[in-house]
DNA sequence: TCTGGGGTCCTAGGACCC
DNA sequence: TCTGGGGTCCTAGGACCC
């Protein structure tokens, strides 16, 4: 008698692979003398400190710290900091991703950084599931330079929690699979861990949590879904039950359509005038309908908004919305944008020195299955689509705006401050790296 | 110049209408 | 004229994540 091969489920094992201060470690690929010296990589406009090294991390600098805080202590210990380079990461992602997808083909790519990948079906090639971990590390660091850590367990909850550990404790050597530990280890790692590094719960859970004793991962895990769910929703229920190794999150290889897109900036400094703020909605909306149309999707609303500078509490404060239904779902940027900016002429009050504008999409549609108007003119609508087609097309070709409506015009006084961005050494001729 | 990110989802509550 | 429920639309803001 055979047995049916597949018949049995298998248990749930992920691996969560995330490249260890990921930002930091791409511009120190390129640039080997930052090996060691403390460095952060700064957000849009110079702003944040959203990737810090691990000497920075050591100086008790916390993540999206404003650089300008940061003065006294960079003068004190000589930390450098980088703008960001989006492009070089971006690239320097797509290569570790290719190399993970040669691992398992059932991969979810979570983030720029982060990788789930679902190992049950192909741990049987490795003699134990750590060998598998060591073996992604060292391909990833041999054949980009960039440092991962690999966690593993029976549910991406405890993959998440397990690569947090396998970071931040050294007898793992950068690989952690909870699955592979003894009832006693598991209870020791997840007693000495703190309840705020569980995957969905923040700053405020935390607190609330702690308040009611639960101080550990392990006291969550320990506590009743009944209690759970009553306080604090399906969602920590539902965690909970990941932590005790039942799965409730798929993989989600298909990333699922996002039901809102924002597209919204900082200006590099104070704007005030009308016609500024147009060509940055404008530009705004541009990225967001080439967002929109990238997953084949179609918008019914729009929202625009703008916003004085929250931090000077003496100026003038005004930070507007205004949401604007289409008659008609669409993609099309011409149409969007006039929308927007018919939108912002109507919240807009001269006066005010803005700091931020942005646009939202939403009612978010599948373009395949638009709703059609009873008076749509089918010629146009491919005219449209045309259009749209030929201008994503040659803005991927030639990069960034080598098309684009006359309304974000090509005045960029507003634009973000990017002061000290590395070269983009990948994804431009110009700039690759010289070896001498 | 005088510094403070960006994105997604979700919900409370006000305005308005029936 | 007064009262109330319930729905929809919109705005504001919370929470989380990287």
């Amino acid at each position: 008698m055979g047995v049916a091969i597949g018949a049995v489920p298998r248990a749930a094992h992920f691996a969560l692979v995330d490249v260890n201060n990921f930002y930091v470690s791409c511009e120190r690929v390129f640039q080997p003398r930052l090996e060691r010296v403390p460095l952060v990589v700064l957000s849009n406009n110079d702003g944040c400190a959203v990737a810090r090294s691990s000497e920075v991390k050591a100086l008790g600098v916390k993540m999206a710290t404003p650089w300008f805080l940061l003065k006294d202590l960079a003068v004190q210990h000589g930390i450098q900091a980088l703008s960001s380079n989006y492009t070089l990461y971006g690239d320097m992602s797509e290569r570790v991703v290719s190399i993970l997808r040669d691992f398992s083909p059932d991969i979810e790519v979570y983030s720029i950084d982060e990788s789930f990948l679902r190992i049950d079906a192909v741990l049987h090639l490795y003699p134990h599931s750590l060998a598998m971990g060591e073996a992604m590390r060292s391909r990833i660091r041999q054949w980009t330079g960039l440092p991962v850590c690999v966690g593993m367990g029976a549910s991406k909850t405890l993959a998440k929690l397990a690569n947090h550990l396998a970071k931040k404790h050294a007898v793992f050597n950068g690989v952690c699979d909870l699955n592979a530990l003894t009832d006693p280890e598991l209870e020791h790692w997840l007693s000495i861990t703190e309840v705020g590094e569980v995957w969905g719960v923040g700053r405020q859970i935390s607190l609330r949590l702690q308040a009611m004793g639960i101080q550990t991962v392990w006291d969550l895990r320990s506590t009743s879904q009944k209690i759970l769910r009553t306080h604090f929703g399906v969602v920590m229920e539902r965690t909970c039950s990941e932590l005790n190794g039942i799965s409730c999150l798929e993989l989600e290889e298909v990333v699922p359509a996002k039901q809102q897109i924002i597209a919204s900036r900082s200006f590099g400094r104070a704007v005030t005038s009308r016609e500024e703020l147009e060509e940055s909605v404008a530009t705004h909306m541009a990225r967001a309908c080439e967002k929109l149309r990238a997953q084949s999707s179609v918008a019914a609303m729009i929202q625009v908004f703008v916003r004085t500078n929250r931090f000077k509490p003496s100026e003038p404060q005004y930070s507007p919305s205004i949401a604007i239904r289409l008659a008609e779902a669409c993609d099309d940027t011409l149409v969007l944008t006039d929308a927007a900016l018919t939108g912002l002429g109507r919240i807009f009050k001269a006066g005010y020195r803005y700091k931020k504008a942005g646009v939202v999409l939403s009612s978010i549609s599948e373009k395949a299955q638009q709703q059609r108007g009873l008076f749509d003119d089918r010629a146009l609508d491919h005219k449209s689509a045309d259009l749209m087609k030929v201008m994503d097309a040659l803005n991927t070709r030639f990069g960034k705006k080598t098309v684009h409506s006359a309304a974000m015009g090509n005045t960029t006084g507003w634009a973000m401050r990017s002061e000290n961005r590395s070269p983009h050494y990948t994804t431009c001729w110009d700039e690759l790296p010289f070896v001498r």
